[in-house]
DNA sequence: GCACAGTCCTGAACGGTGTTCAAGAACGTG
DNA sequence: CACGTTCTTGAACACCGTTCAGGACTGTGC
């Protein structure tokens, strides 16, 4: 039984999902895998190319059909199912497209962050993999192309930005959350999922237009 | 002369300047002090906590006035307006407010972002102390009330909304950059000034209201 | 003038980290 | 069986953040 390069990916998921990313250390790996160090290095260039990897794996439920939150169970209660906006009359593009582009695009960041948000630092992998190798992550690739068939001006543009709010909102809660678990004082606004759809619902407003009079 | 905590802060920023983060380690900082490295522990409690300090002084310059970016900077007294929103009947507030309040946060937005983006790394450790002394930077905190003054719903969900999008689009830009330095070919969409200012309008337009129809 | 108490710094260590590489083991094939 | 490839070991390199006993210095009280 020779070691694997998707064996040590495996791993590696499994230990930053139960300890985090101070935990994934090369050694730590090895050491859970009955393994000498340098073994790790004749699968893996680097451990940067492995967090991209790592990264892959996190977000491969969301390659396929469609990025809805939760392919088959989880949370259905609440929060999923994007609010439908109401076409309010777009401009020239087909109001049609344009609301269905909305929740497309919608759908897929929330099934991104569902899918990060009980990983222990997970958007800090994916962010790194993102500006390491910026068309290895599949979902990041159909978001942009869901928001440029959706006729946004700037496609990639507009990827970064929903991106940065996903990953930036994940990362806060997670941070807040490890900061609560040590000093129970002292805990501000837990910023959990309803703020992440907030300021999605205000992206999504600037992006396809829509009054925000809706929005409480 | 007698080592003094402003000193290790200011050659820990100095060093951010001109090296970036990874180089920015409590050795190379004692070596450029001409002291030990236990010397640096009597004037900080960690390296966590001194970053902190370091991201005061990034933002040192905001802290006063007004976060305007550029020459160009006065307190709008009457009708000038960056790109007059048209008052599309939003709801109570007065349009007049509304439109300063954009425009306070769209400068200081900007002003943020001119603070850092010369300085490599400076968004990573700006969110570090954001996410470990929430309050200690106190452009954040003017940008939060800045929000709440101007109507916004939830202001300190706006606030992170805001910043996920200034170090984020700092963050990447960096990383292009360093990566493209290293590696000439295959560049992406440099994702500089304009793409910032674009992100940053669109978030305007979902937070105070705005047909997207202006933005090409 | 002297002893005591802070303040500030040194020197060395502790237990980690990512990465490299010669040497050797295991293996499939001719 | 022998050869070449594939895979692993064991050890080292050069770092990292942090701690701490013990020396210098400084200033004050007596």
């Amino acid at each position: 039984m020779t070691l694997t390069r998707d064996q040590v990916e495996d791993t590696a998921l499994a230990i930053l999902t139960r300890f985090g990313l101070a935990d994934l250390s090369m050694r730590r790996l090895a050491r859970e895998l009955d393994v000498q160090v340098g073994a790790l290095y004749w699968h893996v260039k680097s451990k940067q190319e492995l967090l991209v990897g790592v990264a892959a794996r996190l977000l491969s439920g969301l390659d396929g059909p469609d990025g809805l939150a939760g392919p088959d169970d989880a949370d259905p209660p609440g929060p999923s199912a994007p609010k439908d906006a109401p076409p309010v009359e777009g401009r020239r593009a087909e109001p049609r497209d344009r609301a269905a582009g909305r929740a497309a695009v919608a759908g897929l960041a929330t099934g991104i962050r569902s899918a990060l948000v009980n990983v222990p630092d997970s958007a800090e992998v994916v962010q790194v993999a993102q500006s390491l190798q910026p068309d290895a992550l599949e979902p990041l690739n159909r978001l942009r192309s869901v928001l440029e068939s959706a006729g946004i001006a700037h496609p990639a543009w507009a990827q970064h930005l929903v991106m940065n709010h996903v990953l930036g909102s994940i990362a806060a809660a997670q941070e807040a959350a490890r900061l609560a678990a040590v000093d129970p004082t002292a805990s501000a606004t837990p910023l959990g999922e309803d703020a992440f759809q907030w300021g999605l619902q205000v992206i999504l407003d600037g992006l396809f237009g829509t009054a925000p009079a809706a929005r409480p």
